[in-house]
DNA sequence: CTTGACCCTCACGTCGCGTGAGGCCGGAGA
DNA sequence: TCTCCGGCCTCACGCGACGTGAGGGTCAAG
């Protein structure tokens, strides 16, 4: 019983079955030389023998090492290879693997939150960081508002990447703005001139911060501060009426850019 | 001036400098559609405008994260995908990579100890295991003196899936086996006989736990029990005579597969 | 004689670029 | 004006370890 299976070979099915790898992986290895059948059928079917199961038994044990095809055939081939040594280097490479894929992980858990929570600053550091009037609930309120708009998605990346000091700059850069334009809403400057044209675009820039902002959004965005209370008590909080000074600046300023800021819309 | 570098695009050296991304990226992502150059100059060279770095910036944000880069780009442009729930996927399959990382570097060190220390076993395992008569420095003095054999290789393979249980499987073999010599030799069993035959084979089975015996290989094995002080003081402590009679039968049963025992090699 | 499970050999696809090859473009110095 | 050098362009293959068909032979059983 020549053909007997076990007798003088076992088919790549009944290895790959034994084993555990496909049957395309042993193709592969025969392919490359690095575990070859010693025998084939007249009909060309690979049949391992016990010996080749040896090799491939030890193929499998190194791969799980994460070991590539080259270090392994270097490894059963090349007796004066330094198995430990390889070994060890796998090792510390797996240990770096590992370190970056947890670095990783900790951005992501960041990303995470700053989609989530708006802010990756605690409670304290945001009122240290914004002052007694900053209320720790608006970003939790601005998500809900917002948070499915690409603009929000914007703010989230940028936030990933903002610690105390990086807000802190924000901050200032945000309370110097709003004294210049109560300065001069004060000293009786005209929309339309330049000096407030270039206060529109300094809150552009300033904003710009957050996310990206067009004209077309900067009036919206302008009509939005005196329609919502809460932007509105702000900056009349900074001057009375600064709300409507800044729309009127706003939309001054776009139509000297060609924008009609009556039909202007966020998108 | 319409060619000052910044008034209507960045080159891809430029972004790549800005970006710390290659120029082959760029221009991979420009392949595949992902982030594009809204203009070219009339040679043929990218511009990319402030919107297009917009966009290169989020493809580095997001590609940090370990993202695909069709995920990067379903995130950018495909308003209804929930990004804090990809970025959450994403995390899993981090952690879980981490998790398999672990793992492997847990077996690279168990395969590391076997190399050097050629046994998993503390010395007090190692008693318990083999018994009183076993030595804790003899697996350190094996390495020393066939450390750089393939068959050590072999060994060591095996012994970082052994544990306790596994090892007392095989020293229970090894001393079923002594029994079983000692008493065909007092029987007076004849170098040749089947059942000396069937005890060879015995031998060389219970041998393959540790690696695989050619028969040539057990003829020299045979040949060392007899001249090695050490080994010779085991089987001459199991019966006086043993290992020289274990020799004879090994030799005979050499000849009978047609091997010249007196010029066989290791190989 | 057919069926269905198993085997074979191509050969392309994967993923995100790296790495040339071969050649055009643009600003600066002789 | 010529030349030089650095930067840019478009192919197009390579990588690592197979996955995944396509198209077709083989083998034991019914």
């Amino acid at each position: 019983m020549p053909d007997t299976p076990g007798s003088d070979g076992l088919t790549v099915g009944q290895v790959s079955a034994r084993l555990g790898v496909t049957v395309r992986a042993l193709h592969h290895w025969d392919e490359i030389g690095l575990a070859r059948p010693s025998l084939r059928t007249a009909a060309g079917y690979r049949l391992y023998t016990a010996g080749d199961l040896e090799r491939l038994h030890r193929v499998v044990v190194y791969r799980e090492t994460g070991l590539g095809l080259d270090g392994i055939r270097a490894v059963l081939d090349d007796p004066t290879v330094d198995v430990p040594g390889a070994l060890r280097a796998q090792r510390a490479q797996v240990a770096e693997r590992i370190d970056r894929l947890q670095r990783l992980g900790a951005g992501l858990d960041r990303m995470i939150d700053a989609h989530e929570r708006g802010l990756l600053l605690t409670a304290e550091q945001q009122v240290a960081v914004f002052g007694p009037r900053w209320n720790p609930d608006w970003p939790a309120r601005a998500r809900r508002r917002y948070g499915d708009t690409t603009q929000w998605l914007q703010y989230a990346e940028r936030s990933a990447s903002r610690g105390p000091g990086e807000w802190r700059a924000v901050a200032d850069a945000v309370t110097g703005l709003d004294r210049a334009l109560g300065d001069a809403m004060d000293a009786g400057v005209a929309p339309g001139s330049p000096e407030a044209n270039r206060l529109v675009e300094r809150h552009r820039e300033v904003f710009a911060s957050y996310f990206p902002l067009t004209r077309r959004m900067q009036v919206c965005l302008g009509r939005m501060y005196e329609a919502d209370p809460e932007f509105a008590a702000h900056y009349d909080g900074v001057r009375t009426g600064l709300a409507t000074w800044f729309r009127r600046i706003v939309d001054a300023s776009a139509r000297a850019h060609g924008i009609d800021p009556d039909t202007a819309t966020w998108q």
